[in-house]
DNA sequence: CCGACATTTCGAAGAATCCCGATTTGTCAT
DNA sequence: ATGACAAATCGGGATTCTTCGAAATGTCGG
């Protein structure tokens, strides 16, 4: 719960998760490896999108991650990100009802 | 938006903004000078409650404040704080709705 | 096995947060 | 006015966050 709240208190982080609801939309032009909708979207076009270092972006997204908001999928040598809309929708009811 | 997972992001805030759910049961027994349901809690007793100095309580609140999640009305010295339901609500149904 | 490339992990500088005690400000009663 | 008390602000030390570049790890093609 805190985790989470840690995990979006941050505009990035926040924006990223933000792109991963549309990566067709968010990450258009470049080149997939797997459909963005099944395994998501790797840490590559992140990065690209957010203009940050590749190593703060891996950073950011395992925190996502640890945080339950995505889930992460290895494809060869790119691991991608999408979004865990369960854990996510859980988390809003979730501070729906104790906020 | 993030002003506000920003203010919630720390354990004691979020849990002084519970507290305020329900005023007459988590600050039973303190000496009231207003109806905690009309004006809220005075800083000393959520400081009584939270056992953080003074100075720390008294700059959450108005971390809270500023963030829309409170609302602060000062009663002779005392400044009483009091969720700001309306706000609090447009904030999860934001968040519902964007995250 | 080896080089190339994606990602993670490590180490570090600067900024922000957390939390405190001390001081200042605001307000009331005398 | 002044003393007492609540709250806000100030100044600072310890910790965490943000972000980077460099180095290590994992994975594929040849």
């Amino acid at each position: 719960m805190v985790d989470a709240l840690r995990a979006l208190a941050n505009p990035m982080r926040l924006q990223m998760l933000l792109w991963l609801r549309d990566p067709i939309r968010n990450f258009a032009g470049m080149e997939t490896i797997a459909d963005p909708l099944e395994v998501g979207v790797c840490v590559s076009h992140i990065q690209a999108k957010a203009g940050l270092a590749q190593s703060t972006v891996s950073a950011y997204m395992a925190e996502l991650q640890r945080a339950g908001l995505v889930l992460a999928t290895r494809v060869g040598k790119w691991t991608h990100y999408k979004r865990d809309e369960q854990r996510i929708a859980q988390f809003v009811a979730a501070l729906g009802q104790t906020l």
